[in-house]
This record gives structure tokens, sequence and C-alpha cells, in this order.
DNA sequence: AAGTTCGTACAGTTTAAACTGTACAGAAAT
DNA sequence: ATTTCTGTACAGTTTAAACTGTACGAACTT
């Protein structure tokens, strides 16, 4: 096998790599500059900087800046320090499930907990009204809405505390 | 308070409710059609028609006619038969938690159980390649990453056990 | 101080998702 | 058999997300 061909193949499974596994964060609600450039990062054995990252995936550095400014957000990847490097350098964090997880499921979280606060905030309202079978029976109905955001809330709660074997 | 003013804060009631808890399920990949319609079939005392729906979200028939697809190939919602009625009549299914929970979860794990036997199969790929230090570090990289897969998928499947009180 | 270089704000463009209106096939009614 | 009605396929439009290129302030270099 020539030189230049396997190269080209390392290349090429580089590419799958990241096209699968990306596929799997924006399931995450990511979207997909910030899924390529985690698994880009995630697969380089050095920190890289916006020109190597829009080098990389073929894109602008403004995709590149937006994305690794998300990325710090979520707590997915890290900045680096390098004596006499002038540009920002980036590495993905350790500890991918971990870190991934928790960010994640804390983001899942808070919003569920903000859309069950909300239908709180409605049913107490509706008990404002008078009686009529109209209202009886919409007040069931957010009450058993508010119960399966809790138990959302409980099931999620429960991701954050699984182990990873 | 005068009658129209008791139904139009009934009305707003409703509204609000369609707002609030169709975030939440848009936050499982229901399109904002596919979340509203559910919501209102939900807080519905009796099945509807396209036309209905339609009239109540303010959207095309065409919109209402793919978002009751959807949601039956989810099986959140279900078909309803009437004696003499020519349209199609749709509700709510019962037991929101477990149904939802259940496809849900369905989805998820197929999909990332996809994209790990992609990843295994990128890994064989590898190891059919001669030995360099990249090559050892990446194989390293993808090893993980299917590992990582493999906790979300045990994890997910949990969701699947975890019992409602 | 003047000149470079870097990251990002901003405005504009491209691309994809969501939605609409029309037209039509199949079923039901007359 | 003809007409009416219902759901959906399809093509086209609107709206939102993703992305790009330029311009500029801040930091660094000379």
């Amino acid at each position: 096998m020539t030189m230049e061909n396997y190269t080209e193949q390392l290349t090429d499974i580089h590419n799958e790599v990241i096209s699968e596994f990306s596929k799997t964060l924006e399931m995450f609600a990511l979207n997909p500059s910030e899924s390529q450039l985690f698994v880009t990062l995630y697969l380089s054995n050095r920190p890289m900087n916006l020109d190597e990252m829009k080098e990389a995936l073929g894109k602008s550095k403004t995709a590149m800046s937006n994305a690794t400014r998300t990325l710090l957000d979520y707590n997915l990847i890290e900045r680096v320090w390098r004596k006499g490097e002038r540009k920002d350098l980036y590495k993905a964090k350790e500890d991918l499930y971990h870190k991934f997880m928790k960010t994640y499921v804390r983001r899942w979280l808070d919003a569920i907990e903000q859309q069950k606060n909300n239908l709180n905030f409605i049913e107490n309202k509706l008990r404002g009204l008078s009686n009529s079978e109209e209202r009886v029976f919409i007040e069931e109905k957010i009450h058993e809405a508010i119960l399966f955001h809790k138990s959302l809330e409980e099931v999620f709660e429960q991701l954050n505390h699984h182990e990873i074997e």
C-alpha cells in the first residue's frame, strides 16, 4: 500500500467518524457545525485554533467562532493556553460521557421545569374562575399535564445519577 | 362576570396550555403543528375531524393531515369511529406518559443503535490498516465513542422501565 | 505610534423546514 | 351514473435556521 493511499484511508475514516458521531450529537440539540466541530476536536491529538477548524471543516471562520462559543457554554470543550501562541486554542473535554450528559440533561431539565411552572401558574389562574363542566375538565387535564412534566423531570434526574461502567 | 368574559378567559387558558405544553413536546422532535395538534386533542373532550383541527389551530387542512399521520405513527393519537360520521375522527391516546416515553425512547434508541453500528463498522475497517501512531490514536477514540453510544443506550433503556408513581 | 493579527458583530445570502392552495383519486350519497 | 365530499399528493410559497464575507475593535508586534 502506498503512503498516499494510507493517509487517504485514514482521512476517510476520520470523516466517517465525524459523520456518524455528529448525528448522535445533533440529536441532543446541537447544530451541524457544533456537532462536527466537537467531533473534530475530539479526534484531534492536539488543540486547534479557529483557522485550523475552518480548514478542517471547510466552513467560515465566523461559523467556527460561533460554534466554539456554544460548545464552551455547554462545557464540552475548553480553551488551552500555550506559550508564545497568539491564537486561541481549544480541545474537547475529557470524560465525554459525564460532561455531555450533565450539560445536556441540565439544559433539558431547566426547560421542562420552566414549562411546568408556567402550567402551574395557568392552573392557579383557572382556580379563580367559577365552576362549570368545561372548567373542571380542563383543570383535570392541566393537572395531568403537570404530573407528566414531573415524571419527565424525575426520569431525567435519574440520568444524572446513572453511572457508566 | 359576563358570560362572554368567562368563555373568553377559558379560551385564553386553553391557548396558554397549548403554548406551554407544546414547547415540551417540541423538545422531543415533534414539529410545532404536531405538538400543538396533540395538545389540542388532549384538551378536547371529544374526538375532532380535520376541519375542526384546522379551525382550532388556524392552519391548513394539509398541515393537519400531515400532523395526524405523524402522530398516528408515533402512537400518540388514535382514530375513532362514530356511526353516521363521514369524516375521520381522532383523539389523543390515554396514558400519556407511558405512551409518550415508549414511542420517544424507541425512536431515540433506534437512531443511537444505528450510529453505534456504523462506528463499529468503521472500527473494523480501521483494523485492516497497518499500525501507526495515528492509527492507534484514532482507534482508541473510536472505541471510546462506541462506549459512549453504549452508555446512552443503556441509560435510555432505563427510561423505558421507569415507573410513574 | 504605526502596522499586524485575531476574534467577533453585523448584515446579507443560502439552504432547509414548515406551511399553503390546488387538484385529484377514492368513497359515499343521491 | 352522476354528483358531492374527504383526505392526501404535489408544487409552490413563506419563514426560520445555518452559514458567509466584510468590517472593525482590541491586543499584540515592531
